[in-house]
DNA sequence: TTCTTATATATGATTATCCGTATATTCATA
DNA sequence: TATGAATATACGGATAATCATATATAAGAA
């Protein structure tokens, strides 16, 4: 079971934050989407995506070419919590990531 | 108000997490009490408050010679719930501190 | 004033974190 | 098998975090 500073450690970085509440949010996100939502480089994303699922805090699968992350099924009821009450509290806070998924291009469908 | 990633960024230290642990739990501490409870040096233990300070997730008031540290009470609801969700579900994690505190020789009274 | 105790801060070294860039890998398709 | 798209990783540099040690400050007692 992952360490509370361990988890806190994860939600600290700004990117792996907006990251988690947003595969919260939708459920199930790739590489991509993640990139496109948060407007950031392809590496940095995919370099924060390992160190969670290192961490446990997310699992994968993959659907074609793509890599879907979602938040893993063994995380602890308490890390689900603090997750929880976080997005909560900020509601808003994801809202603009959100409206670049919606805007997104070409954006994989998760059931092909 | 502190945002989501300071908060994280101070409970991702061990010494800051069990600092504020002890301190939710005990309403009230002074720095050489959780120097004791915690086995750390008093710089350490010092810096790290003072970090918490700054970030406004505590408080101090003096006594005598003494400074007592507790939680800052404009702290956010939110920034509560996350401390509260913690403590729940590590319930066992502060006790060998609180057991060094029973065990402390000369503490401080509070209300001296 | 001098001494003691409690607490805070400064300094320098070590280590950790984060990023951009370049490159590797993996799968699907032509 | 060659190509392209999606994703992962390696490398080097910049910045931040943490610590031990030494020292400063502040209050109370002698």
């Amino acid at each position: 079971m992952i360490k509370p500073t361990e988890l806190f450690k994860c939600l600290s970085d700004e990117t792996r934050l907006k990251t988690l509440l947003l595969i919260r949010h939708e459920k199930e996100l790739c590489v991509c989407e993640l990139t496109e939502a948060l407007q950031e480089s392809q590496p940095k994303v995919s370099r924060h995506l390992a160190q969670l699922k290192s961490m446990g805090i997310v699992a994968t699968r993959r659907q074609h070419q793509w890599i879907y992350y979602r938040l893993n099924q063994e995380l602890s009821d308490w890390a689900l919590s603090v997750l929880d009450v976080t997005v909560n509290a900020q509601t808003n806070m994801i809202q603009p990531y959100l409206d670049n998924l919606t805007a997104m291009e070409n954006r994989p469908s998760c059931c092909d």
